[in-house]
DNA sequence: GACACGTGGAT
DNA sequence: TATCCAAGTGT
């Protein structure tokens, strides 16, 4: 591992913060002002999500909750209604219970310290440093999976980033070159950075503002960073889903309180061993396709009569349509859709 | 300290 | 197609 010098680290911010400040996305709406509620609802929507991706939620969201007594007071349904399709449901029932605390147990005074903002439900050691250097200027690293990768290539740290017990060697590492001025910046821009010359694949150093400092490169080296351990991939399930019509409307199930798409409105789905088990009962050729982080559903749609059970109900279509429906299950109804 | 937790994009 | 990746947190 490098050893930056403080001189070293000094030209390092210089060159940085030249390069964000004429070529970073100052245009991100989340930039236009720090305010610590535009701030925590951009970095909420950010995680282990693109940019791209959160662009039209984030302007949907604040349009219609624009300040945190807003969020605070919000129908639940409505805050994960601007939330569908984004993925990660319990991000979105945490910002409002964060939004409920702040308001109801802070009187609306935001907590400005990376320990205290840790306490709001949702927002953990990075979020916590995000929030607290770009809006209340504490000189406190944001790691990140950028900031995993572009410092372990410009320091050559081998840390495995898979392991949890890696952050603190990066946060001890970083935490000197944060720029004491301008934390919230320097943040970003590594961001940014990691984001464009400094990407997971082909990344394009050379052309990289901060090329002199990257000692991975240097070294010819760069593949070998960051050290990341593999993941697991998605275990195989087969459903049915359960199609039962009656006077033009759908039954639905809700999903339980906890666990996967917790409290979300799905066709009943009963587990089947194969499609063997069903013996040409499915309304659909090839099944319906959906892959989580941790599981690959396979889904047959089957026209079944049942006892509707407490948690199922039927739904006409302006009823599910006012609904905060998950991906699935909107694929499911497109897929019926297409069969007629 | 693993694993659960969504979705869409890139290669 | 398969695999990995993307501004992590909660349990």
């Amino acid at each position: 591992m490098e050893i930056w010098s403080e001189q070293t680290i000094k030209d390092f911010r210089r060159t940085l913060l030249d390069w964000y400040n004429q070529e970073g996305r100052a245009n991100l709406p989340w930039r236009v002002n720090h305010e610590p509620y535009r701030v925590l609802v951009s970095e909420i929507m950010l995680q282990q999500t693109q940019v791209d991706t959160v662009l039209p939620y984030y302007e949907r969201f604040m349009s219609d909750l624009p300040t945190v007594q807003d969020l605070a007071y919000a129908p639940e349904a409505q805050v994960l209604k601007l939330w569908e399709g984004l993925g990660y449901y319990s991000r979105a029932r945490n910002l409002q219970k964060a939004a409920k605390f702040i308001v109801e147990e802070l009187h609306g005074h935001w907590p400005e310290s990376s320990d205290d903002l840790q306490e709001l439900p949702g927002v953990g050691p990075y979020t916590s440093a995000a929030i607290a250097s770009i809006s209340f200027d504490e000189v406190v690293p944001a790691v990140d999976g950028n900031a995993y990768r572009v410092f372990s290539r410009l320091l050559k740290i081998d840390a495995d980033i898979a392991n949890t017990k890696s952050r603190h060697i990066f946060y001890d590492a970083i935490l000197p070159i944060v720029d004491p001025v301008h934390p919230g910046d320097f943040n970003q821009a590594i961001m940014d950075l990691g984001s464009s010359y400094m990407t997971a694949k082909n990344p394009d150093s050379s052309h990289s503002p901060v090329r002199s400092f990257n000692a991975a490169f240097r070294d010819n080296v760069e593949a070998n960073f960051p050290v990341k351990t593999k993941k697991q991939k998605p275990i195989k399930q087969q459903y049915i889903a359960i199609i039962s019509e009656k006077n033009g409307q759908l039954l639905f199930e809700q999903r339980p309180d906890t666990g996967l798409l917790a409290g979300f409105w799905t066709f009943p789905l009963m587990p089947i061993n194969s499609i063997d088990d069903i013996e040409g009962q499915q309304l659909n050729i090839k099944p319906i396709i959906h892959v989580f982080t941790h599981r690959r559903w396979e889904i047959w749609l089957v026209k079944q009569k049942v006892d509707h059970m407490p948690n199922q109900k039927y739904l006409s279509p302006n009823d599910w349509q006012t609904l905060s429906l998950p991906t699935v299950q909107h694929k499911l109804l497109k897929a019926l859709e297409d069969l007629k």
